[in-house]
DNA sequence: TTTTTAATGTGATTTTTGTAACAGTTGTTA
DNA sequence: TAACAACTGTTACAAAAATCACATTAAAAA
C-alpha cells in the first residue's frame, strides 16, 4: 500500500477510537455519514480515507466496524512486531501524559519512563518504573522502545534528544519548546503556546475564521 | 492586511519568541538563513511569511528584530485590546500547562481556572484563583475572557464546552479526546494519542517518512 | 570604478489536502 | 416489476501550503 498522508493517519487514529466505542455498544456497521459525525468531518472524507486504506464496505449496509478496527490496527500498529513507547523527563507534564495514556486502550505499549533526578529513578509511576536518564540505551534496546515522549526542561532538549537517537528511537513528540532537528527520527513538535497564540489571532473578530 | 495563513500564523508565534531571545542576547538585526536555522526551516519560508505580514528588510542586512516582534505582537495580540485566557479544568493536565504558560512569556494573559470540585474552588494555582464552573459567565464577562482551554474529564467535555461558548468565550483549544463542534467559535483540538499512533506510523521503517 | 558576492522579494510551480459531483448498486416501496 | 431512495467508490476539481527559480540590489572586494 502506498504511504498514507499525515492527516489521514490521524483520522485513522481517531475512527478507531469511536468505532471500539460503537463496537463496545454492540453495534457491528456504520455509515459514512454516521463516522462523520462523530468526528464532526465531512461523510466524504471517511470514504476517501477508507478508501485509502484499501477496505470497502457494503452498499446500504456501511462498513463492518470490526473489520476496519482490524485493518487499522494492522497499518497503525503493525499488529506483528508490538511498538513500545517510553517517557522521558517524568515531571508535571509527563505525568499527565502517562496518566493519560495508561487509561486510553492505545495498542502502543508504554514501558518505561526515564528521570535524572536521583529521587524519582527507582520510583514507579502509574505502574511503570523509572529509570536513570543514563541507563536510557540499555533499556531501549533491553525493551524494544522505538517511540519517545521528550518532557525534560528546554535546556535539555537538545542533549537528551540526542540520546533518544542514539539508543534507538525512531519516533519522537517534542514537548519542549525547543525546536529540534533529528536527521532519521520522525519527529513531532508541539506547543501550547503557539496553538494558543494562532487561536488567539483567529479569534480576533477580525480574523473571523469562525464559521 | 488579508487573512493570514494557519501555518504562517503558528510559524509567527515560533519566530516572535526565539527572536526576543536574539533581542536578549543584543543582536539586532537577523538574516531569513539565520532564523530559518533556528526553526529548522527554509529561508524562503521565512521570507515568505515575513513578506505576508507586510514587513520588509533590509538588503544585506536582514531584519530588524524590534520592528519584526511590535509587527508579531501586533498581529497576534492585538496590543490595543488584551486577550484574556481562562484555563478550565484544573486537574492534572490543567496544572501542567498551566505552570508553563505562566513561565512562558506570552503576552496572552492567564487570568482565571475554573473547576466544580469544592476542594479546588477557592484555592489558588501559581498565583491565579480558581473560581467555580458556576460562574463561568459572571467572571469570564468580568475579566474580559475570550480565549479557553478545555482540560475537564471527556464526559464534561461537550456540557462544558457549550457553557464555555455562551459565557462569551471565542477561541477554544480541546483537549479531551472528545469531538466538538461548536458554531462561532475557533476550535483547535489536540489528542496525544492521535499523535502518538501517527508517529508510530510513520516511525515504520518501511513508511520511511524520516529523511 | 568594476566585478563579485550575498542577501531580499516575489511570480510560477509543485505538493498536499480537502470537496464536489456523480456513476453504479442495492434494497424498498408502490 | 418499475420507480425511487440511500449508500459506496472514484474521478475531477479546488484550496492551502510549501518550494523553486530568479530578478534585483546593497555592500564588499578587486
Ligand atoms: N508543549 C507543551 O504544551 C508544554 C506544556 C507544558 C510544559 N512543556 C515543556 O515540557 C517540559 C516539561 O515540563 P514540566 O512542567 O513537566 O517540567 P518539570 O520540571 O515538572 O519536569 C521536567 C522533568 O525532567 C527531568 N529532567 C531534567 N533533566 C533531565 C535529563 N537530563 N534527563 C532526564 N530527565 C531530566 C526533571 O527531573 C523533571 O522530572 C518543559 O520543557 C516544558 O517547557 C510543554
Ligand atoms: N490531549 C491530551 O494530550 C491529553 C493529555 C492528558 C489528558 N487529556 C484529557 O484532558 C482532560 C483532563 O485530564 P487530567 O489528567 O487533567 O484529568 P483530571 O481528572 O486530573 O482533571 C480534570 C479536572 O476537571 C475537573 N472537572 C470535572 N468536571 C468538571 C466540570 N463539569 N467543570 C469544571 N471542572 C470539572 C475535575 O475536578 C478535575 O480537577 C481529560 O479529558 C483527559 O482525557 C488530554
Amino acid at each position: 500500500m502506498k504511504l498514507l498522508p499525515e492527516r489521514t493517519v490521524e483520522r485513522l487514529s481517531k475512527y478507531r477510537r469511536v468505532l471500539q466505542r460503537e463496537l463496545d455498544n454492540g453495534t457491528d456497521h456504520i455509515y459514512s455519514h454516521e463516522l462523520a459525525k462523530l468526528l464532526h468531518i465531512t461523510p466524504v472524507q471517511v470514504r476517501r480515507d477508507i478508501m485509502l486504506i484499501g477496505h470497502t464496505g457494503t452498499l446500504r449496509k456501511g462498513y463492518s466496524i470490526d473489520n476496519l478496527i482490524k485493518l487499522i490496527s494492522e497499518i497503525i500498529d503493525c499488529s506483528s512486531s508490538v511498538q513500545n513507547v517510553a517517557i522521558v523527563g517524568i515531571g508535571k507534564l509527563g505525568q499527565a501524559l502517562l496518566d493519560y495514556l495508561n487509561d486510553s486502550n492505545t495498542k502502543l505499549n508504554l514501558s518505561a519512563v526515564f528521570d535524572n533526578n536521583p529521587d524519582k529513578i527507582g520510583t514507579s509511576y502509574s505502574g511503570t518504573v523509572c529509570y536513570s536518564i543514563e541507563s536510557l540505551k540499555k533499556i531501549v534496546e533491553r525493551e524494544g522502545i522505538t517511540i519517545g515522549i521528550l518532557t525534560v526542561p528546554p535546556e535539555f532538549a537538545k542533549e537528551v534528544s540526542t540520546m533518544m537517537k542514539d539508543a534507538g528511537i525512531v519516533g519522537i513528540i517534542n514537548y519542549t519548546p525547543v525546536s529540534l532537528k533529528l536527521d532519521g527520527t520522525f519527529l513531532e513538535e508541539y506547543d501550547v503556546i503557539t496553538t494558543l497564540e494562532k487561536v488567539a489571532y483567529f479569534s480576533k473578530p477580525k480574523n473571523a475564521k469562525l464559521l
